[in-house]
DNA sequence: ACAAAAGTGTTGTTTCTACACCCATGC
DNA sequence: GCATGGGTGTAGAAACAACACTTTTGT
């Protein structure tokens, strides 16, 4: 096999950002690095890409090895290259994105790595660019969840509309009028409703709902919205990708 | 500086997806592969990733040293990674999205590579997964396009509302009732009205319109609808990401 | 009986789509 | 004067946001 000569090579990274949700608050999945640099401190899980793998199956792998975590929603969100992110070496790093539902796999996660979910909102320091790869996953989120019903990746197979709606306004930090929030979910088709009832969050007791399947991927390429236009505060970016320069059509 | 040991490195290339309008036509510009392996063939602009430098200013380098383009809207699209990608060896493929009205560059592109300038539907055989690049390129383009006013990075600073409504036409394949389409473009405030027509393609002449700046940056993180819900033909994906598994919820 | 959360309907407003005619000009 | 493409307005339908009361049941 021939191969291209004077040209560099370079290690490639994947870091995948997992979220997940209790049924009240999104967290983050993070573990202490176990080698240096940086040994112990904080970390998303990472890993090296093998020579004999896709980026797809490395980021299963790595996830798989960290947590124990198998079929979970996952998709490539960005490649960070700048030359100085990691201190040892050039390292490019690819982030995926994926989302749980905590209690699902509690027991499933293995604790051989000792991974710990954090509040969105108390994060600990974090290795080399974790932080921004971090906020772009938010941004993305926010961003694909606003388009697309992706969120009931993070819910269990039976859910409530309260818990459905919790998560929405988690995500945004709105509240959602509940009529009108049940009313367009319902619309779309791709939950029913099931005799049962959670009883444990009132007196009364929530109806539980599951996915219509083919309901669900059908309408999983739609565009929906399940988030009050005005209600999206002005300070949150809906952009899901960095733009690198505007032409000068936009400069003059 | 200390390295990481035992860990396989890898070539990484960054390739351009560059897509033109002329005023009627979308356009892809290719290259013909300066080294073997497959010299000769054609390609997306590509080069390989340099030690010190970002992926974005590789880009932004890569289709400078191609093309002699500069200052062009571009955006990373998303890492190709299967191991049998590039027969010579493994390379990473990092994709850009380049837009850019050909009419304007006409004179800028140098020819010393000798780019060339295809229609969509013409294009020739292309080497390794540059058809898949291309093919979700031009899906993100659909997607990215149906929601945000990216379209305007392929005209002229000046152009005129049948240009415009041409330019989503073609790219969605279909026919919009032009009142319909202005009042919504003109609603928005993005571009203004110039006092002077083009008279090139109708006796009457068409006003020509330029953006308004800021109003054109403001919205651009905007969800906006210039495509009609139920013109968008169910063939078209408007999906960005591939994803790559349901989680269990799904597939139950 | 009362507190706490769940469920449900209506109305006015806005936004969308469908649709057809006149205008300006070069030939 | 006529052919060509450019420009404009209205009316009906659909989607949306705002809003308040009743139900259930555990204590």
């Amino acid at each position: 096999m021939m191969k291209y000569s004077n040209q560099s090579r370079i290690l490639v990274s994947i870091d995948c950002v997992v979220f997940g949700f209790d049924g009240e608050n999104y967290k983050l999945l993070l573990i202490q690095r176990g080698f240096e640099p940086e040994k112990n401190k904080w970390s998303l899980m990472g890993g090296f890409l093998q020579p004999e793998e896709s980026l797809d199956e490395a980021a299963q792998r790595v996830l798989h090895e960290l947590t124990g975590l198998k079929n979970v929603y996952m998709e490539q969100l960005q490649a960070f290259g700048c030359p100085s992110r990691d201190p040892a070496e050039r390292v490019i790093g690819v982030t995926y994105v994926a989302l749980i539902d905590i209690k699902k796999y509690e027991k499933q996660i293995s604790n051989h790595f000792k991974p710990k979910w954090f509040m969105m909102d108390d994060l600990p320091e974090l290795i080399f660019d974790h932080p921004q790869m971090i906020e772009l996953s938010l941004k993305h989120l926010r961003y694909k969840a606003a388009l697309h019903p992706i969120l009931f990746e993070l819910l269990p197979e039976k859910f409530t509309l309260p818990q459905l709606q919790i998560l929405y306004e988690g995500l945004y930090g709105i509240t959602i009028d509940k009529r009108n929030f049940s009313r367009k979910v319902l619309s779309t088709g791709i939950i029913k409703k099931e005799v049962e009832k959670d009883k444990t969050k009132s007196k009364k007791g929530a109806y539980y709902y599951t996915l219509v399947k083919e309901n669900y991927q059908a309408q999983f390429q739609r565009i929906l919205n399940f988030i009050p236009k005005n209600d999206i505060p002005p300070g949150i970016e809906t952009e899901s990708k960095v733009q690198l320069a505007y032409s000068e059509i936009s400069d003059n």
